[in-house]
Parts: C-alpha cells; sequence; structure tokens
DNA sequence: ACATTTTTGCACCAATGTTGCAAAAAATAA
DNA sequence: TTATTTTTTGCAACATTGGTGCAAAAATGT
C-alpha cells in the first residue's frame, strides 16, 4: 500500500513527503469524497492547514485527484480513477449526494450522458451531481 | 416593470421593502447568474452585506431565485422561471459556466437528461453544469 | 556528505458567511 | 391618519475558508 503511494507521487514527479503520503492514503481509503476540512481533521493537526491546501491544489493539477460541484460553497475532492494527465482531467461518471449521510460518492459506472447544446455553444466539460439517498442509507 | 417586482414579493408573502425590489430587480434584468459580490457591486453599498446575504436566502426559500453549483466555492443564483414553489424546486434544465467571460446561464430550453443510478440509490435531484464557450464569446 | 531544489510552517491578510440584538421600516389594526 | 404589531435592517462581533511571502526544514541529485 505505501509502494502504491509512492508510486503515484513519483509517476507524477512530485517529491515524497509525509504529507503527501497521508492525504494521498486518505483518499485511497476512502469511500467517497473528501473536503479540505476531513482531511484536517483525520490527520490531527499534525499539518500545517496551508499545507493541506497547498497539497490538494497540487493533486488536482497532477490530475490524481478532481473536485466536485456542489451547492453549498464547500470544495469536495475525489481520487480519479480514469486515467486523467496533468492539467487535464477526463472524468466522466456522475457524482451522487446523499441527503442523509452527507457523503458524496463517486458513481464510476455511470457515466454523463450526451447533452445538445443551444448553436454557439462549444462543450468542454459536463459536470453531473445527483442528490438523493444512497444505497447504505436506504 | 415595479408593478411586476411588487407582485412577485406580494404572492410570496414577503414585505416590499427596497432593498428586495432592488435586488430582485437585477435578477430580472440579468442575461445570467448572479453571485452575492454582483449584487453588492450593482447596489452600490447602499445595503448592508447581511442584508444581501438574508434577502438571498429568503428568495431561495421561497423559490424565486435558485441556486447553482460551482467547483470553486462560490455560491450563485439565478430567477426561476419553472414554477417553483416554497420549500421545493421543479428547475430542471442545464446550467451553463463560460470559459471565457466566466458567465453562467440557465439554458432554459436544455432540458436535464434521464439518468439511471445503481439499485439501492434513490434520486431527488439532478444538476447538469456545463462549461465551455458561450454563444457570445464564440 | 554536500549542494540544489522543493516543500513546509508561520505570520499575516482577505473574502465570505453567520448570529444576536437594538433601531428602523412595513404591515395591520384602530 | 395614527397607533400597534410584525418584519426587516444595520451594526458589531465572530467563525470559516482560503491565499501569500518568506525563512526554515526536508527531500532530491551528485
Ligand atoms: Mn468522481
Ligand atoms: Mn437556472
Ligand atoms: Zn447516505
Ligand atoms: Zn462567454
Amino acid at each position: 500500500m505505501m509502494e502504491q503511494i509512492a508510486d503515484i507521487l513519483k509517476k507524477n514527479q512530485l517529491s515524497i513527503t509525509e504529507g503527501r503520503k497521508k492525504i494521498l492514503n486518505m483518499f485511497l481509503n476512502s469511500p467517497g469524497a473528501l473536503a479540505h476540512a476531513d482531511i484536517e481533521k483525520n490527520t490531527d493537526a499534525s499539518f500545517d492547514r496551508v499545507t493541506v491546501y497547498r497539497t490538494l491544489q497540487t493533486f488536482v493539477e497532477k490530475g490524481i485527484i478532481h473536485n466536485i460541484p456542489t451547492t453549498d460553497n464547500s470544495i469536495l475532492y475525489a481520487l480519479c480513477k480514469d486515467n486523467c494527465e496533468a492539467g487535464h482531467h477526463h472524468d466522466n461518471h456522475v457524482h451522487f449526494i446523499c441527503d442523509v449521510c452527507d457523503k458524496t460518492i463517486c458513481l464510476e459506472n455511470v457515466i454523463i450522458p450526451e447533452v445538445k447544446l443551444p448553436k454557439g455553444f462549444t462543450q468542454k466539460q459536463t459536470d453531473v451531481v445527483i442528490s438523493g439517498i444512497c444505497n447504505k442509507c436506504k
């Protein structure tokens, strides 16, 4: 496991540090998406807040994690399981937010349907976020 | 125009105040979505920040405006053109964010496609946010 | 082990959003 | 209209979230 983590970091030309290993490990073990606050909570304040912010930014830039749109103003992050590259993500799955447990889950198998836009609009990225009750809370 | 505004407020059992009229008017005249900051800018600081926040909250609760998910942590609001009620919105259109002009537009005519979820998931609301280049920036 | 590059922690700042409470404004009653 | 009640506003104070510059610390390459 710790090998896998170091590999991911190496593959992305990132120095292997405690913070990055710990945070990446959290993502690998988390079934759902994580917010900055979740990460800070689970690391026992062993890292500075700023380090967490910068680590998340770096991971997004490298294509290791992607972020998920929300209606409240929180930024959520989840592992990219599609083969995303630095600077360009190819996630094309639906995200689900449970109204009960409040968790956000990547539905890797539910691919985003095509949407036809009016003339003149060029489509780059499509995000689909569905809310309701998840399979565990049902 | 000012009549229409007063009507909307009355219909929703809201006191008719300067602030609410001004903010509602902004929404009626805006082609795209508005953020809190946009509203504060256009009202020349004639209202307190808190009043703007509370007005937006109230409008959302009453079903006059709805909010739009974003990837950065900003909350956007737009007029509900579907017949939304207090406590329950029925917006089912796609939202478009332009990477060039950075405006968010309600594509009222592009309805959200059906998405089939895995067993155990109950679907309440679906948000589709598409980014790219809008018809004016093209 | 040493020099170089990268990352971290700290202090400080800025934007965003919330709450309690008294003053002001709007709606309702008289 | 004026008086009373209800609602809304403004202010102050606070919390949370996120970003920047810079020196210290850690990681990398030789
Ligand atoms: Mn995802
Ligand atoms: Mn809309
Ligand atoms: Zn759930
Ligand atoms: Zn545009």
